[in-house]
DNA sequence: TTGAAAGCGTTACCAT
DNA sequence: ATGGTAACGCTTTCAA
């Protein structure tokens, strides 16, 4: 027998129990009055039926459904798996679950999928994707929360890359680097062009020579090929700051290709602090995002935004912190 | 003004293209006579008022969403982001959405997200997670492919992980290990005890020395710790089989830490092929598995179910591949 | 070629 | 405390 059995609706338990229709429902619901045999026999029923109410039906009827949309630009970059489970984690708790697309940061389909997550009723969403359609032309039709890559909405959950900027710089400069050359990510992803800002800021006002090599994207094939560049035209370079780890971790890879002693002759420090970042060999000092935390934090605003509680902090900054491990060297601290 | 725009519905195209919405519903489907004239009119309609089909009435009435669920144990886990990609990519090309969640092995959990899957008229399920309710109980309900974790079930798609403990032993073997120690994970989950079982009948039929350390998970933290006693334990070990790529992580770091040369002194080969695996210094060697491929046919032959098309394997094994990269010595070749 | 109406499984209002 | 029923937005007979 190959049927697809078919699932029980409420009319079937309704007939089950001898009751119609509304007082299973309010049952289901827990809300209106039901005489306690009343219920016995709908729970019964239930039981008995092994049913459970139709999702869609609901959404349909209430013009929303416990769905909420989570757009990344692609799960495969280590930075987003503990977003995603920050965002999952909170939502689950309360019920809720995740449509899940990767955009790859295309425009066309980015926005086939925030259609596609309208078209399904979708409470809210959470993007993490730079270019979204959802902050530009139409007013959002529904809560709406900006990770990672904020420019600019209305809710937005997001790191001090600018703070992050300054104490990597700061901490290379104090742990003796004098020749510093910067890895410049793509200019049009905020977060990463902020942690730049930050950065320069320090080493313009600090008594340190420093290069900058502007990278057009954040794989780790370029990084590769720029480490490379980095260490032919700048030999002198005795300090590097990567725009985030990924690249951090090829620059490591071919210092140490090429004879490098990290991190007597270079030290490098990275920016994101991914799970890989500590089993390098030597473990790579990093500018830490609490990740999850923001995953997290998106959820709680956007659970608010969505049972339209008052939220007093529309845009939400983390700080971010510095993880000593070794590819920086130690610090003599007096006291 | 902060009203919530009402989406526009069929009737709102109908009457505005003065025709029924029998009609919108003719030209949005394409099926069914429409004459030229009266489809231009519905057209302008709909382009005029932005509208686009509301997919929970069409699930509801259909009795299937374009829905697809996918569990995984933890997309935290650097082997899954491919896994889901591949999902995804295949998916999405056909108009297939993913609800997607994480079980953490935690059959509640597991059972929750079925739940609500199954709830919200999911036409497929993809599952990697171990305990799967999936197959036990309850008749299928709907089409589901297992994923690397296949248990059993009746349409599957994995790795051969046989084959490819069989070949990482032989490559540790001809390229001179002779005392080898294997970290093997959790007996319950299956692909790792394949690779295990692989290794073993190769190294009992070699004339190794060999030794099993056992794992209770497939942490970083427990691989450290593991990583410590093996060479405390077993400090002549010269070649390490370990069950996976981060635990190989693990392993080559303690190596390193406590001076062993590698891959002079000590070989590794690891699992997977992560994406960091090629990160870490030296490079790790290890055995590849075709994730996205994996990710991908899973969802081909879920379509297929879907589309009730006549499918020809149930279970689909896909190749792994020996990777050489700088945890294992090079070896002689004559030719 | 087009339209009216039933029905998908719920909820909520209004009676009773 | 309970039941009848309209409505949610769509698709699909069936008639016209």
């Amino acid at each position: 027998m190959e049927r697809t059995k078919k699932m029980a609706t409420i009319r079937d338990v309704a007939s089950e129990a001898g009751v119609s229709v509304a007082t299973v429902s309010r049952v289901l619901n827990g809300k209106g009055y039901v005489h306690e045999d009343t219920l016995k026999k709908v729970q019964q029923a239930i039981k008995k039926l092994n049913y459970s109410p139709n999702e869609v039906a609901r959404s349909l009827f209430k013009r929303k459904s416990k769905l909420v949309g989570l757009l990344l630009p692609d799960i495969t970059n280590p930075f987003f798996p503990e977003l995603a489970r920050g965002v999952e984690d909170e939502l689950q708790k309360q019920g809720f679950r995740l449509l899940f697309g990767n955009s790859d940061e295309n425009p066309e389909k980015e926005q086939a999928y925030i259609d596609t997550f309208l078209q399904n009723q979708v409470v809210g969403m959470i993007s993490a994707t730079q270019t979204s359609g959802l902050h530009k032309g139409e007013p959002h039709v529904i809560p709406t929360v900006l990770l990672d890559r904020t420019h600019g909405g209305n809710y937005t959950v997001y790191a001090d890359g600018r703070e992050g900027g300054r104490i990597a710089a700061r901490e290379l400069i104090s742990r003796g680097s004098h020749n510093i050359t910067l890895l410049k990510g793509p200019g049009n992803i905020s977060p990463v062009q902020d942690r730049f800002l930050g950065a320069v800021e320090v080493l313009a006002g600090a008594n340190v020579d420093f290069h900058v090599i502007q990278m057009a994207s954040l794989t780790y094939e370029e990084a590769e090929q720029r480490a490379k560049e980095l260490f032919s035209h700048y030999p002198g370079t005795d300090g590097i700051l990567a725009s985030n780890d990924m690249t951090a971790a090829a620059v490591l890879h071919e210092a140490l290709r090429i004879g490098k002693s990290i991190p007597d002759e270079v030290q490098i420090i990275g920016f994101d602090d991914i799970p890989m970042s500590r089993l390098l060999f030597p473990a790579l000092s990093t500018i830490r995002q609490p990740v999850y935390e923001m995953g997290k934090q998106a959820a709680q605003l956007l659970l608010k935004l969505i049972k339209k509680e008052q939220v007093t902090e529309q845009n939400i900054q983390l700080p971010v912190t510095f993880v000593e491990r070794n590819t920086t060297r130690k610090v003599k601290r007096d006291g």
